[in-house]
DNA sequence: TCAAGTACGCACTTTCCGGTGAGTAGGGGG
DNA sequence: CCCCCTACTCACCGGAAAGTGCGTACTTGA
């Protein structure tokens, strides 16, 4: 973590940077998911990253996590809190980008 | 570098991701700069991940470089080309949010 | 009895991002 | 003679990011 910031986007990068922050928040942007909803929605990550970078964006304010479960029957919500909304125009702008550079370099999305 | 991508922001993240290549492109996105500039304008980043990060900015077809010196007087100018200048909405959102984020965490922005 | 689901934990391993320090060839200046 | 500038290269190194494989407790279903 670099202690001083000489622009607004390494700033930006500290929190948000990464190869899975920035999909894990795209993908609480559409709505509250599920633990393994965002597993299966995200096939590449093991679990350990998708768990440890949770819980930094939890740490940053940017993610909210309700138990809803019972030992019984677990059931845990994810989703972006106030501060993380206010990323929807960063985390809109990089969808766009990466639909467009996919359509023009060929690059397959398989959902 | 991932094979497969599931979503367009895995996609965004493969090519403008990492600590530095967002920091540079902001620069960039501001005007031409020499390398002198840019490692003026970051401090901390070492001269090998500069130059590694521009040449593979270059390879992706976002930054263009012109070598405009003689071995007597050396001279070169980096710029964003078209398709680096499709990421200004991405760059320009980043900056307003890091901004915004300093300013909600108190984080300081040296120039 | 086994497999699958839920939401993780843990120890270990690998990759690669990023840094360091010395170097290059030409120049200028104190 | 030494320091600075330009725009890099190179070998080596450390550690963070990321992955792997097995585990937990409770349930349901075949």
């Amino acid at each position: 973590m670099p202690r001083r910031y000489h622009c607004a986007v390494e700033v930006a990068v500290d929190v948000i940077g990464g190869r899975w922050r920035p999909v894990i928040l795209a993908h609480l942007k559409e709505g509250v998911h599920r633990y393994g909803e965002l597993r299966r929605r995200m096939p590449d990550v093991s679990e350990k990253m998708l768990v440890q970078r949770l819980r930094e964006l939890e740490a940053e304010g940017l993610v909210a996590r309700h138990d809803l479960g019972t030992p019984k029957a677990p059931h845990v919500e994810y989703h972006l809190t106030a501060e993380g909304h206010s990323l929807v125009p960063v985390l809109a702008a990089l969808h766009a980008w990466g639909l467009a550079r996919a359509a023009r370099t060929g690059t397959p999305i398989e959902p």
